[in-house]
DNA sequence: GTACAATAAATTGTATACAACCAAGGATGA
DNA sequence: TCATCCTTGGTTGTATACAATTTATTGTAC
């Protein structure tokens, strides 16, 4: 068959990035329920591609810990618990602990900008209860602040949290009582920021998160989730 | 060609597996220096294998963050600095940090008896200043600690760290004055551990690890490795 | 009907073939 | 001499073919 010739504009990534995505973003939104067996042919044939890609992208799942390995067996979906939302919460509190003294060092006046660009946004969002837009901001802020960082391998454990992240904190923004509390907490973090108070922002930064934790954690317990 | 039919005893793993873990160790000891192109052909050859397994280990090795992949150029070895070592080392002590509650709940007296075990084997072979032998007793004595933990995702950010962490806590086993102490602190922690001293267990970690970490970051700049 | 052996089907593991792309160098023309 | 186009060699991207292994199925004996 012809190569997938998609390329939306210049995007022009090989196809086992784009099975990875879909497969990860299938496996976290539990499209593909945990302790499936994913037959390559199945999925090669469902996404159009041949088994070589499809297998790269297996590969690196396995990596990331979504699915599990077994000789000669192929590969299967990991359980996906609520203990596991709790321990992936509570490593990002751990890594934003280890970055935030870079953080606060390397932060200059254009970061603090962009920030309150992306918080003048937020206000627009959080005015009309746009949660949808508020998520997209909400990672867009916190990714700003963590990238101020320089602690290249701790952010890349954050970033191999990442797409969970998005899926679950996501939950957290759907609660109105949440969503007023982290608006107000963002605000006050760039006010920290500016001051340079790192110890300020340590102890804010771990109490929203805290936060975020303990509202997805409920609002994943009530969907009876696990 | 005919299949790679090596099998050691039960070993039967596939050769890409085979093939990650000969690269991501070439690559850790430096044999593969930092900034190196991995061209697929070429460690296909070398490693009498055909390039499918080998690309899937580069996946591997892609998500490990130990290689760099450029579009249509394939990857780069990525540079290794005495920053990595810190973080790394920075990581462990976190992730510890977070699971050491659970390791205390779950010890039993059978993993005690396992710990004095090896326990053992170290004052024989501290005895006898034997060097490779503590690297290897260390790595298990630390393994049984670590893997009382439930928190399967952190054990996991530990695990994916394991294998730098061999390399390096050799270097700093490699001193006498940090083997003496650290026989001691180990010592002293199957004891906490015994009575279930939380508090205790954590700062005696916190502080071993720390000064595993300053004895191998001394080694290293020493040997002016980076 | 159950147990076991033999066989067939399904699936993974590996190798190879070919297409697409990039980079470098030479040919052509001004 | 310089710029541009084209070609070509090298390398990655993908598809496919085939081998090996596991699992399911069938058949036969008791």
């Amino acid at each position: 068959m012809a190569y997938q010739t998609f390329d939306p504009g210049l995007e022009n990534r090989p196809i086992r990035d784009i099975a990875y995505e879909q497969l990860k973003h299938a496996i976290i939104t539990g499209q593909i329920p945990a302790g499936s067996r994913i037959v390559e042919t199945v999925y090669a044939d469902q996404l159009h591609i041949s088994r070589t890609p499809l297998r790269e992208a297996l590969r690196k799942l396995e990596r990331d810990g979504l699915v599990e390995y077994v000789l000669h067996r192929g590969v299967v979906v990991r359980a996906f618990t609520i203990d596991d939302i709790d321990e992936i919460f509570t490593i990002r509190n751990a890594m934003m602990m280890l970055i935030l003294p870079s953080v606060v060092e390397n932060v200059t006046d254009e970061a603090l900008a962009r920030l309150r660009e992306i918080l003048k946004e937020m206000d627009v969002a959080q005015e009309k209860a746009d949660a949808d837009a508020l998520a997209v901001l909400n990672r867009e802020f916190h990714g700003s602040i963590e990238h101020l960082s320089d602690k290249l391998r701790i952010l890349r454990v954050i970033d191999s949290q990442e797409e969970y992240i998005k899926r679950f904190s996501a939950l957290a923004i759907a609660s109105v009582v949440r969503r007023s509390n982290a608006h107000q907490e963002h605000h006050q973090m760039v006010a920290l920021l500016e001051n340079r108070d790192l110890e300020g922002l340590k102890k804010l930064m771990h109490h929203h998160l805290e936060e975020s934790k303990e509202t997805c954690l409920a609002a994943v317990r009530e969907k009876h989730y696990s």
